[in-house]
RNA sequence: GGCCCGUUCGUCUAUCGGUUAGGACAUCUGGUUUUCAACCAGGCAAGAGGGGUUCGACUCCCCUACGGGCUGCCA
């Protein structure tokens, strides 16, 4: 049975690097997808191998991230240093089963075969003397153990994303598997923790590409079954280059705190590399149907911030009020924002459905609920000062009686406001001006009606009256 | 230097030898409207370059250019 009929398993592997990359966030995103579609499970490791550079905060940075994006992983998080002393048995039984040996070599020595290969000009890979030496000569020193790799013949990669890819193996070298200290090199551990945890599709950034033939040669000297690999092209900017600091968002976190809703983030990830047809809008739920390896291009994508704004916008509106209301709380703490009070989440819920169909981010959605959580005096815009002139005052003043005794509904609302507009002689437009200036301190505002059901009658009146005067 | 990967509208992509090269975002024009957004109609816009193979190439092969990756007792 081949790994591509067991039952699913993939996972995703960042090392903490102190936050989740974007590119990270994608590769687990598909790992996600592709296991969830297929009733598979989706495993986290951390790769914590290199002790100098670990923290746990990195650690913790990157659950948040994948928590955040709505990412759930199946059993617990295995940390690859805990492994350390099972990477050592695997490399001990490749000694065995003679498939790695010992090598002595100290990195003077490895440094200086390189220095002296440069200065003839040629880049040869380093051959450890000790690969054949007789046990009898070994001596009482530290020692790596190396991979006993082939030297003649190929490695071929079946890549479900790359297509066939071939290695020849006097390009590849005897790669060290337990460094002198006894711990395990990344490309050890990954192998023996796949394994070990059953992966069965291997999805990562296509960086690893030539790994996985060195990888395969491993898991050849166990005896074991090779996994399905996928390599897929990592993200780049704007600007085509790979995607770094300069490019400005390189964390999932700024993006939570620049106000993207979660779902719209995992829709536009989604599309961006990989397609299904014309598919462009769809819940995680849709992806999961869709979502398969061939579908993955092969090209570097580019992150284009307009159409993750417009992706995202449409997810804000196919939303529920509740859920919005929810995800945006945790927006404003992300963002390092002030709460919102018990009062202003009444009055956004409300708000909310005239809202939510007209923003793209969550900063966008109570910029244009300003008007139902503000209180009064509700200060003027120049704008709106402009359209509160003399005129429109009298207007407004003529108005609020009318309101007075008005039942609260739309159409009745439309009614009076169309009447008023006709009795000065003016289109609905030229009165819907000031009524929003009085309504929201500003002209740009969702419809009048929908504020003025919102705010309520009360409210209504007393900021009319309050701009009139 | 060696090895490996990639290259379709500005961007994300569809096409899996035969299409007026399709869709989405962006952009432009018009429409609708109560401002904005949305919505509707329409427009602009693409196969890196050069060789092959073929009746026929975006699609298959080779070369070049450009971009990227690996070449560590980093991951």
């Amino acid at each position: 049975m081949s790994a591509a009929d067991r039952p699913v398993v993939t996972r995703f592997a960042p090392s903490p690097t102190g936050y989740l990359h974007i590119g990270g966030a994608r590769t687990a995103l598909f790992n996600w997808l592709y296991a969830r579609g297929r009733g598979g499970k989706f495993l986290l490791r951390i790769e914590d191998t290199d002790r100098e550079r670990y923290t746990p905060e990195a650690t913790t940075a990157i659950l948040k991230g994948l928590t955040w994006l709505g990412l759930d992983w199946d059993g617990e998080v295995v940390s690859q240093f805990d492994r350390r002393d099972r990477h050592a048995e695997v490399a001990h039984e490749m000694l065995a089963r003679g498939t790695a040996y010992k090598c002595f070599s100290t990195q003077e020595e490895i440094a200086a075969f390189r220095a002296e290969a440069e200065a003839r000009g040629s880049y040869a890979l380093f051959q450890s003397p000790w690969r054949d030496a007789d046990p009898a000569t070994y001596p009482d020193a530290p020692y790596v153990i190396r991979m006993r790799a082939p030297r003649s013949g190929e490695t071929v990669i079946e890549d479900a994303v790359q297509g066939t890819v071939r290695f020849k193996n006097d390009q590849l070298d005897d790669m060290i598997c337990l460094r002198s200290d006894g711990t395990p090199t990344y490309m050890l551990a990954v192998v023996v923790d796949d394994h070990d945890m059953g992966v069965t599709h291997v999805i990562r950034g296509d960086d690893h590409l030539n790994n996985a033939a060195r990888q395969t040669m491993i898991y050849n000297a166990m005896d074991w079954q090779v996994p399905v690999w996928a390599h897929i092209p990592l993200i780049h900017g704007p600007d085509g280059k790979k995607l770094s600091k300069r490019h400005g968002a390189t964390g999932i976190e700024e993006y939570q705190a620049m106000g993207y809703p979660a779902a719209g983030m995992r829709n536009y990830l989604t599309r961006l590399g990989w397609a299904h047809g014309d598919a462009e809008i769809f819940s995680s739920e849709e992806a999961m149907k869709m979502f398969d390896l061939l579908g993955i291009g092969r090209a570097p994508a580019r992150l284009d911030f307009k159409k993750l704004e417009n992706t995202c916008g449409h997810h804000i509106s196919m939303t529920s009020d509740a859920a919005l209301l929810h995800e945006l709380q945790g927006y404003l703490a992300a963002a390092g924002l002030p709460a919102l009070s018990e009062a202003q989440k009444v009055l956004l819920s409300q708000a909310m459905y005239c809202v939510k169909d007209r923003a793209k981010t969550f900063p966008e959605l109570i910029e244009k609920a300003q008007f139902a959580l503000v209180s009064r005096p509700i200060v003027a815009d120049a704008a709106a000062l402009k359209a509160l002139d003399a005129v429109s005052h009298g207007i407004l003043k003529s108005l609020t009686p009318r309101l007075q005794n008005a039942s609260w509904t739309k159409a009745e609302l439309e009614l009076i406001l169309n009447d008023v507009a006709a009795e000065n002689g003016i289109g609905f437009g030229k009165l819907a001006a000031p009524l929003r200036a009085a309504l929201a301190g500003r002209t740009v505002t969702p419809s009048v009606f929908d504020m003025m059901l919102v705010i309520g009658r009360e409210e209504t009146i007393a900021r009319l009256t309050e701009a009139a005067a």
